[in-house]
DNA sequence: AGATCGTATGTTGCATGCATGTCCGGGTCA
DNA sequence: TGACCCGGACATGCATGCAACATACGATCT
């Protein structure tokens, strides 16, 4: 019954977050603090607590005296959260390039070599993972962590994790996006925030294009190859 | 005594984080949740969970089982938020020249004549409220919300109010940030959201760079007069 | 039959009490 | 004199109980 596979060091607000940005729970979906209380086995107070919280963070809505719900972010905020992304990811990458050598360039530079393998391959599941680790180590190589925190929050009320995969879906997007990051880590490496940041927000850009742009059938998305 | 200013439909949440953003308590002090019950007359329990919210905002930190004390961030994370400040003004730029005449706008315009007057007369209350009131309704002007929410954290934790006193007290200051307000409004009303964005970057760039690098005396600053 | 009102139930909001941990100070011993 | 240990005061952490409100449902009246 109430047992969940995180380990037991994190913290309840961790526990109670990742559960819903897991995306196990459909958008509107009540969340009782009683049950919660009996799954997490403690008590309605710190559970109440956490609920405050994450209503803060935007993941769910608090209707007082009526119930917690989990949030469904409308289209347009979804448009703002990416307009958000795309300027995030680009201080992100500017202020790597301007950093130099790190271990986080390292990671990068195996991430694109990978990932350049997996796209030509097919291989949907793998690299949809390495895009995450893509922009993942992009901001953590940022070396600001406010922005590490403003990126986190953002992606969690994204629920990104979901939306990748769709993307992913579209056939050449895969190429095309292992190309960008090509692109965006040269950047990097000749140290041109500027460069970096244009190529990276492009980039960004196009990635979003392919999610808000839904087309009825995928074969309408070879206008969108050379 | 237990009375503050702050109207009675104003929430708990929104009280205490004015109590802190006033400046009113020294960094490091400690916030007791029984003085602060009493003080606005509520049990712990709802004064614990602002407080669990004051924290994840950055506001304030809570050491476990020991108190919670007034968050004094370190220079390395103020400027960490001055880089955020940059990107995020850059896109509310962007976003409103994009946009096009709207209410903001308008307001916008009488800002920056109004402040024109206001920095040749050396009115420096005056122009700092004006400064206050351009950034804020620039960023209110991209009509995104989530933009509007994230800046507001940022500038709470930066205590922004308390800080640009001291950046207009340099000497010809007021007329470059005023001078650099105008050129900002140009562009948005030329409908150039790169030029808008690139102009308003310069002048967070500018106006951070004024309050992170102090002089010794103010008579250095003549160094960076024409 | 349809609308309305009262009640029953489930929820949150908050106050309170107890358990637990931390920190500081005095007393003791070497 | 110095280090160490121990106890009390104070803080938070959490469980619980009660009150208040919103909602849904069913009986009742027209």
């Amino acid at each position: 019954m109430h047992t969940d596979p995180t380990g037991p060091a994190t913290t309840l607000l961790e526990r109670l977050r990742a559960k819903i940005t897991r995306g196990d729970l459909e958008p509107g979906s009540p969340l009782s603090e009683v049950s919660l209380a009996h799954e997490f086995d403690v008590s309605r107070t710190p559970i109440r607590e956490v609920l405050k919280q994450l209503q803060l963070e935007g993941l769910i809505e608090i209707r007082p005296k009526v119930g917690t719900f989990i949030r469904e972010p409308t289209r347009r905020e979804i448009v703002e959260m990416f307009q958000l992304k795309e300027v995030l990811e680009g201080l992100a990458a500017a202020l790597m390039a301007r950093r130099g050598p790190c271990h986080q360039l390292d990671v990068l530079e195996d991430n694109v070599a990978a990932s350049e393998v997996t796209s030509q391959a097919g291989d949907t599941d793998t690299y949809a993972s390495q895009v995450q680790g893509f922009h993942q180590t992009l901001v953590d190589g940022a070396d600001n962590n406010k922005l590490v925190e403003q990126y986190g929050r953002l992606m969690n009320q994204l629920s990104f994790y979901t939306l990748v995969r769709k993307t992913l879906d579209h056939p050449g997007r895969a190429v095309n996006s292992s190309r960008e990051h090509r692109q965006v880590l040269t950047m990097i490496q000749n140290k041109d925030p500027f460069g970096a940041e244009t190529t990276m927000r492009s980039h960004v850009f196009a990635s979003t294009q392919e999610l808000l742009v839904p087309r009825t059938r995928t074969t309408l998305s070879i206008d969108r190859e050379p």
